[in-house]
DNA sequence: TCAGTTCATGGAAGGGCTTCCATGAACAAA
DNA sequence: TTTGTTCATGGAAGCCCTTCCATGAACTGA
């Protein structure tokens, strides 16, 4: 195998194979071709599946395709198909919990699709153009999953004016696909659960209004009070102002909106709807410090039922994280496969957990939880 | 543009190109070249700053790719380059925080050296064959992370035999690179402030032994006690069994593990090392339960520092998750560029943070920490 | 003036695959 | 027998780049 040069010497090692780390001589489909005595297209439509191979000789390719070891070169195939078989997801910040257990299901559903995942993780919003610039110019993906990051809709348009099919999971969008949850109707019943338990001053805890959920969660923790007859008091709500990270869906900012909410004396809410279970963590280490017991002194429902929220015995509305991924998956796969159906917008209902904090519960106890 | 067809029609619609989502009329090189008037080898040069361009040249070429919005193709580059320019991260669990830390200083790490990143995720560690196999056949990669993973030594074996650098981060080999966390000496801290405080019967909660990280955290636990004459006492240490998910570093695990300790009754620990934040926190809520207060009747450490700790007041051993993910990506890039350095095993020592759980500080305030 | 150098350039080859088209064998129908 | 038809097959072209080699212009120094 060694090459020789012009003189016949033989050269001291194998000249330009084998070299670089990462370079290791694979086997092709032309090794394959001239073992098997077949040409290559043959041995292409072997491994492919497609019909129109005789038999016996695809026996005998698979047989020697395994023999040498042979795997198919994702790239080559990619650039012959004009298909990457993968998926870039663009995700805010790794640290939002609802956001990593979002990734988690939607890795697997691709997985089992056969696609890759390339992550794109912003640190910060000001990037996000940048990494448009790079998802476009790579041409790497077939698809784009954001998961709740707020692409403007200059991204968006570009994104989709290139061809590239965009799913959004968890955030809304007028132009493409999204599945979603339904936060004001969410937002509505755990307000609900809250006035049945007899409540009157209920407060509000949220990120930054930037958002769109936390927008519609609002709408819907007023709608669910007008209803009810309930007083409509904006001193009981604290949203988040820094706009900082996770736009304010943080423990530090459910922790000094508790604060402010506690500092309020007499006048301070009897029950609380935290918008997010991170707001509700940081709200309930507030209160433990003052001494507020919950749910004795304060009632509290949360939003997203991340998994610590079974260990705080966080009353909370549980968004479907299973099935928001499928559905994104599936959507997102069906756009890439030509058919250009109508858009799908989907809001799933999400579902009140109901556990210690927010009362109703006489013992709570955590061992049947995990039951 | 449109296509005619054998007798001189023209066809209703473009009847090649711009029809798939996703398959966007791509501008390529040649039509750069073209509107340039130089060749394509011209302009692969001037875009990758190769020397040996006319400026003048050199600045057409780039205006001209600019008004034509060329971006190249990434897939071709890669496969005329033989380098992917993106790195397999090998995942287990994604909602194992840390995991989820050490992964998002990771991105960041790689994005700035332009690589991407692709994500392989563990459902189960059955799959782990599938994974590799996955990886090495589909060659979209130049090197591997893996995180936090038992990769098996045949695994690892069969990466590196065909050439592909695997980096572990968070996990020990004998032959691969790592970096990761002394995790016997940061055990070894931990108990050690214990017994400053004074206790002597101290107990360790701890994932499954099959992991090494469990291993060695218990082997320094327990050389902290010889150290210091306290007794070794192994009905103290509860590690788990059931070896289900992330190697029983889980809430369940560590509740479960807390009711055993309680249910020693005089017997139980005074101080209790938990060999991880999670699990000081599934104990921390066992001991709620309880009427157990934490620190006055029972003193805590945990380990990792994950974000959560701050919020439970718990004094753990942060692990230096930036400079891991930093440390990491470098060698690993490092690796991938030829140099086939000497092999590189790193243990960064983690540190003590002392907040409200071990008891050395009078009062716990929140507020504090968060400033 | 001429050989020798340097440098900008064009473009073929090559990377590993898919896919289309052409070919010919086998078989069916007339 | 002849004419189709079907099917298995080989291999060129194409996907979009990089890189190497050849070419020739411009310049150098004697």
């Amino acid at each position: 195998m060694n090459k020789v040069d012009g003189d016949g010497t033989c050269l001291p090692f194998p000249a330009d194979r084998n070299i670089r780390a990462g370079a290791a001589l694979a086997v092709t489909i032309y090794d394959v071709a001239l073992k098997a005595g077949v040409g290559i297209g043959t041995v292409s439509r072997a491994i492919n599946n497609h019909p129109n191979v005789h038999p016996e000789t695809k026996a005998r390719i698979l047989r020697i395709a395994q023999e040498l070891n042979y795997l198919p070169h994702a790239l080559a195939q990619s650039l012959a198909r004009k298909k990457t078989q993968s998926v870039g997801c663009i995700v805010p910040f790794l640290t939002s919990y609802f956001t990593s257990e979002l990734l988690k299901h939607i890795q697997r559903a691709l997985t089992e699709l056969n696609y890759d995942l390339i992550l794109f993780s912003l640190d910060c919003m000001e990037r996000l153009s940048k990494m448009v610039d790079r998802v476009l110019s790579e041409r790497r993906v077939d698809g784009i999953l954001s998961i709740s990051v707020g692409l403007t809709q200059k991204h968006i348009d570009r994104l989709v004016h290139q061809g590239l099919p965009v799913v959004m999971v968890d955030g809304l969008s007028q132009k493409v696909d999204y599945v979603s949850v339904d936060n004001l109707r969410g937002a509505q019943q755990a307000t609900e659960h809250l006035i049945r338990l007899g409540h009157h001053r209920i407060g509000l805890i949220n990120g930054s209004l930037q958002s769109s959920p936390a927008r519609l969660r609002q709408q819907g923790f007023v709608k669910a009070l007008n209803e009810s007859g309930r007083p409509v008091d904006p001193t009981l709500w604290v949203a988040d102002k820094s706009n900082r990270r996770e736009n304010g869906f943080t423990e530090e900012t459910g922790y000094a909106a508790m604060l402010r909410l506690l500092n309020l004396g007499k006048n301070r809410p009897t029950a609380l709807f935290a918008a997010d279970d991170v707001l509700a963590l940081g709200a309930m280490h507030a209160a433990q410090e003052k001494g507020v017991r919950i749910p004795d002194d304060l009632a509290m429902v949360g939003f997203d039922d991340i998994e610590f929220a079974k260990f705080l015995g966080l009353t909370t509305m549980r968004q479907p994280a299973v099935e928001m991924a499928n559905r994104a998956v599936k959507h997102l796969v069906d756009r890439m496969q030509v058919t250009p159906s109508a858009r799908i917008a989907l809001e799933l209902m999400p579902e009140l957990i109901v556990r210690e904090s927010c009362g109703c519960r006489r013992h709570f106890c955590l061992a049947e939880q995990l039951s």
